[in-house]
DNA sequence: CGGATTTGACCGGCGC
DNA sequence: GCGCCGGTCAAATCCG
């Protein structure tokens, strides 16, 4: 976990999917190294200097968070864990078009957060979610989380957030 | 017309 | 055992 920002740079012909990829690949080999148990783990930290999001106005951080999913409840199945990675970005734009499509299938209000969003991946197979919260301490402060791996090409072409990703940051720790 | 979004209800799990 | 909270589903609606 030294040189997060060479593999940024690296991945500049294959978009946002190698974003995701790359922070799976270090949360898998982060969680080996702290070993947390109470679900949560930070890996990495980002931040985006005023971009041309629209709607942004101010400088975008991202924490990205790892978090292991248990599902022990069917009979004799293996022990399956869903990745989680948390993204928290200070943004006023709630959705963050990561370049799939997305379908909103709930919502429903939290106590201590604002109304969370969750969405779901169209593309037929892809089961990964995505759930957005927004804190309510801050107004522009989202708390993105993604759950599953993406196994298909990206459908849209959003080069705005592609040219965000490429002025992303990552600090080694927070 | 098709697809996405919305909102309410339902279900399951956890806590007390 | 009951109640509460969170999450998901599903039908209706709206938009493009």
């Amino acid at each position: 976990m030294e040189n997060y920002q060479t593999i940024f740079q690296s991945s500049s012909s294959s978009s946002h999917l190698s974003l995701l990829n790359t922070l799976n690949s270090q949360a898998q080999t982060q969680r080996q190294d702290h070993n947390k148990s109470n679900g949560y783990s930070r890996i990495t930290s980002m931040e985006i200097p005023g971009s041309s999001i629209s709607g942004v106005t101010q400088s975008n951080s991202l924490t990205g968070v790892e978090t292991e999913v248990k599902i022990g409840k069917k009979r004799g199945e293996k022990i399956s864990r869903k990745p989680r990675y948390a993204f928290q970005t200070r943004t006023q734009v709630d959705i963050l078009d990561d370049g799939y499509r997305w379908r909103k299938y709930g919502q429903k209000a939290v106590k201590n957060n604002k109304f969370p969003s969750y969405y779901r991946c169209t593309y037929q197979g892809c089961t990964v979610k995505k759930q957005v919260q927004r804190l309510s301490n801050d107004e522009g402060m989202v708390v993105t989380t993604y759950e599953g791996t993406h196994s298909h090409p990206i459908e849209k072409s959003t080069d705005n957030f592609e040219h965000i990703l490429s002025q992303m940051q990552i600090y080694p720790s927070i």
